[in-house]
DNA sequence: ATGGGTACCTGTCTGC
DNA sequence: TGCAGACAGGTACCCA
């Protein structure tokens, strides 16, 4: 489900309400992908500070007495989403991690169970460092041009799509969002990231930014279940050219799109517009 | 270092 | 209706 733009939207959907709340209790549930890391009483008594994002991550800082006491950095995996409010109801099947404050309990919901919770002593620290070093730049850092995309594409060889998937060059764009981002670009997915020109790069690199703008304006992807932590849905599902829509007609030109499979995931493209 | 494949887990949908 | 099989938004890890 959750991309960067669903992330982001979560993120900011509890950020400030939660900002300053202090942890009274924890809740685990089934295991997720990892363990928490540490004893949940410690987590007991601290004040959360604000929520921040890197990539598909979200990161919880905690503080007591006014210094900073590592943190939890959490991802929603496949199937995740958090939802915070002042009167949860009982935990259900799915309901893994509740983090009960004073201003309410934050609660992570993951069918399958591919999220994880994890505390670290920082962000720069342990767990927390070993997942997050190895990501790329975040797509709206101003860092992120079509001259650094195509110098990073060069230095691959692997089928362009895969190389956005894999999230050591540009963090945020998931399945859904890769395959909209090579759309926008007119870039067949299966082109080798090496042999992607300069003009080409720029071009991408400017789709995949507005894909997830546009994504993260209208609240995140509802392909399925998309929630914000207050309920709401999101509505990019009604603006997908591409993905899921095998066979139906292209919005640009009306070639049927086409489905292949990408290291084991699907890709949608349209074959009249996307080129290699 | 790179690339390819596997693994994690459960729900939903499709076709027989 | 039941059941097997395919498929699903992510990513760490193992091996060649």
């Amino acid at each position: 489900m959750p991309e960067l733009p669903e992330v982001e939207v979560t993120r900011r959907s509890f950020c400030e309400r939660i900002l300053g709340a202090r942890v009274t209790g924890v809740r685990l549930g089934k295991p997720l992908r990892w363990p928490l890391g540490c004893a949940p009483a410690n987590l007991v008594a601290q004040t959360i500070g604000e929520v921040a994002r890197r990539g598909k991550y979200l990161w919880l800082p905690l503080a007591r007495d006014g210094m900073e006491r590592g943190g939890l950095l959490l991802h929603l995996g496949m199937s995740g989403s958090l939802a915070f409010s002042e009167a949860p109801g009982e935990a259900g099947t799915h309901d893994h991690f509740d983090l009960v404050t004073t201003r309410g309990t934050l609660r992570l919901t993951d069918p399958r169970r591919f999220g994880a919770v994890v505390w670290s002593a920082s962000r720069d620290d342990g767990m927390a460092a070993k997942l997050l070093s190895g990501l790329g730049l975040e797509p709206f850092d101003p860092a992120f041009t079509g001259d650094h995309l195509h110098a990073a594409l060069k230095r691959r060889r692997v089928a362009v799509k895969l190389a956005l998937l894999s999230g050591d060059i540009v963090v945020g764009a998931g399945n859904i969002y890769a395959c909209e981002a090579l759309f926008a670009a007119g870039i067949d997915p299966r082109t080798r990231s090496d042999r992607i020109s300069r003009a080409r790069c720029e071009r991408l690199a400017m789709a995949v930014r507005e894909t997830l703008a546009r994504a993260l304006a209208l609240g995140g992807s509802t392909l399925r279940d998309f929630r914000d932590a207050h309920g709401m849905a999101g509505e990019f599902q009604l603006q997908a050219q591409v993905y899921g829509r095998a066979g139906e007609p292209c919005p640009v030109c009306g070639r049927p799109i086409r489905r292949v499979v990408q290291g084991q995931r699907a890709t949608f493209f349209c074959p009249g517009c996307q080129r290699r």
